[in-house]
DNA sequence: GTCTATACTAGGATAGAC
DNA sequence: GTCTATCCTAGTATAGAC
């Protein structure tokens, strides 16, 4: 398990990426240690358990981003709804390095095996789906309307990843963002 | 490579849906073999280059049902263009059996190697992409309308797989296609 | 906490009989 | 065209020195 978050944060960072681009059977420790500089063995004393354990280390850290950087700023009714939606598109353009980086949610294929792993991250989809719910609802949209359109904006996401993975046409996934964007105001003109 | 296709149909038809379900790292010959009932080397017999050559088989007979199914029929002026949609729609449900099933695209994750397979399968989504924009011109909708109503369906199917996935929410598919039935209808009361 | 060295298994692939 | 038997490598994981 990963401790001591502070110091590791680069070398999960590092996981991450290798798991976002391989999906978790095509990760090897080799390759893992290789693009970390670590040598297998050194990877095993972080990660006693292997490479689930890698991948659990890695899940959580980008739920902690999920939650850090997008959740709570979407909630946070300080600032517009409008100037909060705008922000989290702009995060979500660099998480996703504008969509030329998987989501890890489309790359991994948990079955049955690897549950634990499975729900935390229907966790984070579910807070996410609830904020977005929030922040429409808070509007003027109605619950039902709200639901509809949090979920399909994170389909749209997750799609978009996948089309644009197959096209290398770079603009697919921005387009669909500026898409919503110009949905969302929408919203508020109504 | 696979000919006689009548005879294989059903082998590759078994290796499809196995690939679909773990990816192709994810999809070991040990398994093929159990799933189809044949001996590793009789598998090797059919797909002499192995797996890889598995896997072009399958997406050789996907494309094949694409086209025939979906693509053909969209571009059948001799019915109404709501009546091609919709019977599209039933196609998809089918092929994804109500979102149960994943697609191949979301799966399979291929870098620079395999690029003579991601190839086929841009095609593929590019020939279906101007099919619908096709028909949605066909129906009153501008170039520019068409061709981005065309994409971001596509994004949709896929999007709403991989959440479909995620959440074992049942419906998230069925309630998409539903979504871009109404959608559809409301192009051709415009 | 990192290394070298090594054990073990599973996965991909082939030989050759029937 | 299917089988049994086998090979070889790559992948996971561990032991133990520093």
């Amino acid at each position: 398990m990963a401790q001591q978050a502070s110091d590791n944060t680069m070398l999960i960072d590092a996981l991450f990426d290798i798991f976002r681009n391989h999906g978790y059977e095509g990760t090897t420790i080799s390759l893992l240690s290789e693009v970390t500089g670590l040598q297998k063995s050194s990877l095993y004393h972080h990660f006693p358990a292997g490479k689930e354990d890698m991948l659990k280390a890695v899940v959580g850290y980008v739920s902690l981003q999920i939650h850090q950087n997008i959740i709570a700023p979407l909630l946070n009714t300080q600032s517009k709804p409008e100037k909060r939606f705008s922000n989290m598109i702009a995060t979500i353009k660099a998480f996703y390095n504008d969509g030329r980086k998987n989501c890890l949610l489309n790359v991994l294929n948990l079955g049955e095996a690897k549950a634990e792993i499975k729900k935390l991250q229907n966790d984070d989809y579910c807070a996410w789906l609830d904020a977005l719910t929030q922040l429409s609802i808070e509007v003027g949209i109605s619950q039902q309307e709200a639901t509809e359109w949090a979920e399909r904006f994170l389909i749209v996401i997750e799609g978009a990843l996948v089309i644009q993975r197959l096209t290398s046409n770079k603009q697919v996934f921005e387009k669909q963002m500026e898409y919503e964007q110009k949905q969302f105001h929408k919203f508020l003109n109504q």
